[in-house]
DNA sequence: AGCACGCCGACT
DNA sequence: GTCGGCGTGCTC
């Protein structure tokens, strides 16, 4: 018997596995996941490793093959955990044991690579061209090199150093002990955690709130765990319901996570957190350095924190004694990994609380079709929250007809009913939010007269126009000035298809001169920080309208908005995606929660060429249930999930004859070993783009009622494509349920 | 990453 | 000859 082993050190030579001997006393303890000590290199060095399978066979030649020399007994229960986590993550998600363990223990690896490393020149002027004589005549050139490069600029780059340089370690350790300069590592620690004051006053709940917090306590008190779906419209105060459930667990000394899409994760939020726990809290996001991070973790690992916040890869910090996992807004996308293990981080926190004995709390207005589902079939103990704290109302709804405003002659993008209630604002001074959405579209160039689409050489996508008239591929970068006849016909009549949200910025001030306009999309919030600018200007009202994406509904409270209009509220439907519909519907619904989460009421508009899909119907009338059932209904005739289950197989290969044949063999091989197996493939077909970077993509649907019938094929195919060597220059990923077809 | 090996100029 | 510095390649 053989184990593969991958080595516990931060290097790309080294992300591979490795095989072992298994010496006879340690044969039954192994299994995959296990952490080992193993000899390695020339020396025997001892160092770690961790188990990802046992093979019969060794692949390697068999005289250099070593033994384990044992396993790793001081390893944490935590860790040991955290591994069975990737084992598990790995089987149900496919890819290699590698890719799942980084995804579970992932600042390990990258942690000093990460920490910015640079080289200081210690010496003066005549010193340092004294001792630079002085390599030189020993012909030492390397640290030649090194000083002179020093003295044109004091301060280097360590990894300009080692890579453009080309001066291998020794050399600077050398430099360093002469004196000629210091190794210095970049700690820029700020710590976010501000010594808040804990507020004693006692917050009064309504009565929905506390019926949810009292069942959670009960449940939990008596020992029992399970998942929780609370659906609570926007202002019912979710958040202070999950402050209280933390409270509970972290009173019986239980740790808790929270997870947040990264965008909702505001100043406000997390001042909440911390007048409520102190620094027992801790706060992730994509800003603190991978040291931080670590540290982050390091520090839940010894206890010393209660409470971990943050985006998906929170789920895995290194709690000793988890009780709850809280994912809010558990709706959003983001939850989904795009790499491999393409894992759902609901899916991962309920196998990670179910083993560890902790309890999850998903928490949404508009909870994802599968969360619903599954709290219907009695997976989970559903909570419902339809009022607003404080009293609020819920805002009144108009639908716009965008069809019959252009036979009426108005041939804006704004419709007389919104403008009305604009005027009526600016003069009430209110606040306006105008929300475009434009899900799955991009501002393309398409010509009037024979419909050819300006599209990226590379990527197979359209260009989409910028300011300053350059057309720019949103794949792989590639520009070029705007056309300004059609490649195609010649046509004079090209441009662009519809308006962007710098178009109706334009619009707006021209209709409204008196009016002061601030614009949030992917241009104007490209820098650092932008992003919360541009939206704490807009709370301290230094402007009336705010014009943006999707990104402008999410999560932030402007008591001083009473009126949302949502402009070509359908755009989003015509994707060509099972799930556009309960996109369109999860869009619209937190747009028009943005309107009078203050004293005042507040009103929608939503603008639409299709005011009678079920989507629009649904969230106009703001009726969750409508939308379920209708939805559900359609996910059920054409299963699709959540009532069956779908597993994209994506392949891409440079060679497109050879990724066609590829494509052509598993989807042969599927139904050569599906037997009696109920399942249906689809393709292979071209995914939405199929080409990215000059690399060809096609992808294969297999669709089943049964989640597990999907595992077993993937595992199946998996040894296939590792058998069969027609595949050494593809990679296939697996993706099950996928998040956007 | 860390270590050994082999090459090369310099020094005794 | 030998020594120290430097680049390269390998690690089951």
């Amino acid at each position: 018997m053989f184990a593969d082993v991958i080595v516990d050190i931060q290097h790309e030579k080294l992300d591979k596995i490795f095989q072992y001997r298994i010496p006879e006393r340690l044969k039954d303890e192994l299994y995959p996941g296990l952490e080992v000590i193993i000899p390695f290199g020339k020396g025997n060095r001892q160092i770690k490793g961790y188990v990802t399978s046992l093979s019969e066979t060794c692949n390697y030649d068999l005289s250099k093959v070593k033994e384990i020399t044992d396993i790793s007994r001081n390893s944490v229960a935590i860790e040991a955990r955290l591994i069975a986590l990737a084992a598990w993550m790995k089987e149900q998600y496919g890819g290699t044991m590698i890719q799942a363990l980084k995804t579970v223990l992932p600042i390990k690896q990258k942690e000093n690579a990460k920490v910015k490393k640079h080289l200081r020149l210690l010496l003066t002027e005549e010193e340092s061209q004294e001792k630079l004589a002085f390599y030189q005549k020993k012909n030492q050139k390397a640290r030649a090199r090194l000083l002179e490069a020093l003295k044109e600029a004091p301060i280097l780059d360590y990894e300009l150093v080692t890579k453009k340089l080309n001066v291998t370690l020794p050399v600077i350790r050398a430099l360093e002990e002469q004196g000629v300069l210091k190794i210095e590592s970049e700690q820029v620690y700020r710590n976010p955690v501000k010594q808040a004051k804990k507020s004693q006053q006692e917050i009064i709940y309504t009565e929905e709130q506390q019926h949810v917090i009292q069942g959670f306590r009960q449940d939990y008190l008596c020992g029992t765990r399970r998942t929780y779906l609370l659906h609570g419209v926007t202002g019912s105060g979710k958040t202070e319901v999950y402050m209280e459930m933390i409270r509970t667990v972290v009173d019986q000394g239980k740790q808790a996570i929270v997870l947040i899409p990264e965008i909702a994760l505001t100043y406000q939020t997390v001042m909440r957190f911390y007048r409520c726990f102190g620094d027992r809290v801790s706060i992730m996001n994509s800003r603190l350095s991978a040291g931080e991070r670590y540290d982050q973790m390091m520090r839940a690992k010894k206890g010393e924190i209660d409470v971990m916040i943050g985006p998906r890869s929170a789920l895995f910090t290194p709690f000793p004694d988890l009780g709850l996992i809280v994912i809010d807004e558990e709706h959003e996308p983001t939850y989904k990994s795009e790499q491999v293990p393409r894992y759902h981080a609901r899916e991962v926190a309920i196998h990670r609380a179910e083993v560890e004995d902790a309890s999850v709390v998903l928490g949404s207005a508009t909870p994802s079709m599968e969360a619903m589902y599954r709290a219907r079939l009695g997976e989970y103990q559903l909570y419902e929250m339809k009022n607003r704290s404080h009293m609020q109302q819920m805002a009144t709804v108009h639908t716009v007809d965008m069809r019959k405003e252009l036979k009426n002659g108005n041939r804006s993008i704004l419709s007389e009913k919104l403008q009305e209630l604009i005027e009526d604002r600016l003069n009430a001074k209110e606040q306006i939010m105008l929300f475009l959405n434009r899900r799955g579209y991009s501002g393309f160039i398409s010509c009037r007269e024979c419909g050819h689409v300006v599209k990226c050489p590379h990527c197979n996508v359209s260009l989409s126009v910028h300011k300053g008239g350059k057309m720019v591929c949103h794949y792989c970068g590639y520009e070029q000035p705007k056309v300004t006849e059609c490649p195609e016909c010649g046509s004079r009549y090209i441009g662009e298809f519809r308006a962007g949200t710098q178009q109706i910025e334009d619009m707006v001030k021209a209709r409204f001169p008196q009016a002061r306009v601030l614009r949030m999309d992917m241009d104007t919030t490209k820098k650092k920080d932008s992003h919360e600018q541009i939206l704490s200007a807009f709370a301290n009202e230094e402007a009336d309208i705010l014009v943006g994406t999707q990104m402008i509904v999410k999560g932030h409270d402007f008591p001083k908005v009473t009126l949302v209009g949502a402009l070509a509220a359908d755009m989003s439907l015509y994707t060509d995606d099972y799930r556009s519909g309960e996109r369109t519907f999860q869009l619209l619904t937190q747009a028009a929660g943005r309107a009078g989460r203050g004293d005042r009421p507040g009103e929608v508009v939503i603008q639409t060429y299709d005011p009678e899909h079920y989507a629009i119907e649904a969230s106009a009338a703001q009726d969750y249930e409508a939308f379920y059932e209708k939805e559900i209904r359609y996910r059920s005739l054409m299963g699709y999930p959540p009532v069956e289950n779908l597993m994209a197989v994506l392949a891409a290969c440079e060679d497109e004859v050879l990724l066609e044949k590829a494509c052509k063999y598993l989807k042969e091989y599927i139904l050569r070993i599906k037997g009696q197996a109920q399942l249906d493939v689809i393709g292979p077909a071209s995914p939405g783009v199929d080409k990215i970077k000059d690399i060809y993509r096609r992808v294969i649907y297999v669709k089943a009622p049964e989640y597990r019938t999907l595992v077993v094929l993937k595992d199946r195919m998996e040894q296939y494509i590792e058998i069969n060597s027609g595949f050494q220059k593809m990679r296939i990923q697996f993706d099950f349920n996928p998040m956007n077809l």
